[in-house]
DNA sequence: GGCAATCCATACTCGTCCGTATGGTTACTG
DNA sequence: CAGTAACCATACGGACGAGTATGGATTGCC
């Protein structure tokens, strides 16, 4: 019952430092990532962390990195693999829709667009996502500029919704509802 | 040439200090709301703010009380005193599209939502625009689940747009090319 | 023109957080 | 079992921003 997830760790690595810098952000946002509440919160001094990383910047960075490399799910693989290009979205649709924890890490970093360092990040990363969206949406019939505008449309109501919904917890949806209003996104957004 | 952007001003109005920090707000976000930084920016110190208000808290929570207030434009009742109901959808469309300005607060509130002071007003305004769009879904034709379900999904997109177009940057896109999305937006939203 | 009330400046205190300096402790290695 | 490298604690310096104290300036009013 100590104030660490992992109590009984003797030693840390730069990976745990960016590991639960992540874990913080996800919880109270890049704002609240501060060495001595991460320190505090890993059970050790301020003293370990200056040594793995040279500033609060530098830890910064690399999380976003790491969050960036091994953030990106194997989703999409998964879901080029499927045979039948109009049977895509909907599943990308129900998957992204009930998996909310890899989402609350970017979610996060959506609230701090301010921040010069997560700007590039997260336009390498929304850019990647639009990408495979907007290939999705051709294999599915659509015209290549409709295609482009779709998935601009598609994804903005993914980033819409995880604004109004888990970071505002605007309209306390229940799960029946929720579902529905994914189906009805999908009959929506979905050619056909 | 000063640093106040109306430099003949002799005394000051708490509202002067409101929307002063609504400005700040719009350009640099919640977090760079400071009382020293706004009163270099309006030619005077700390000494004045103090007079004026308890505390930096208390700014904002005059000053998102007011935006509140007077924010929300009188955009509502003119799409509602038009005739034809299915017009009303494309021409508010348009219109939120091409006004950039009174949406910037509403983009920085976004990227504050961790902040408890702004949570209660987001939602309530939010709410107020959730419904306004479900009744003109209703009146457009649609069954109120679904206009519900499409109001959602279309005000999810307005916010996600926020944030991936003038918060993040995110495809540099043209002026033409942002015609074409606005209108595929109407088509694929926009019943019947 | 004098007197309050209003408004503002200056000069502090205090807490927080980044970064540094330095010495101690644990683990690895020959 | 040394000795060296990796890891961590303690203590400090300094920047920055909120809030307080107090006196000065300005305005409106009688």
């Amino acid at each position: 019952m100590n104030a660490s997830a992992k109590p009984e760790r003797t030693r840390l690595s730069a990976e745990d430092w960016e590991d639960a810098a992540l874990k913080l952000i996800a919880d109270q946002g890049v704002g609240a990532l501060a060495v001595e509440a991460l320190a505090r919160q890993l059970g050790v001094t301020k003293g370990s962390f200056y040594w793995h990383f040279r500033t609060r910047e530098a830890l910064l960075q690399a999380a976003l990195e790491r969050w960036e490399q091994y953030g990106e799910r194997e989703v999409i693989s998964q879901i080029e693999a499927m045979p039948d290009p109009r049977a895509r979205l909907p599943e990308l649709f129900r998957r992204v829709a009930h998996e909310i924890a890899p989402h609350r890490v970017y979610a996060a970093l959506l609230k701090a667009l301010d921040h010069p360092q997560v700007v590039p990040v997260m336009a390498r990363v929304s850019q990647r996502r639009m990408e495979f969206l907007t290939n999705i949406y051709r294999e599915a019939g659509l015209a290549p500029d409709e295609a482009l505008n779709r998935a601009r449309l598609t994804y903005a109501a993914y980033v819409g919704f995880l604004q109004l919904n888990f970071t505002l917890g605007l309209p306390r949806i229940s799960h029946e509802e929720f579902d529905a209003y994914v189906e009805h996104m999908i009959k929506t957004l979905t050619p056909g």
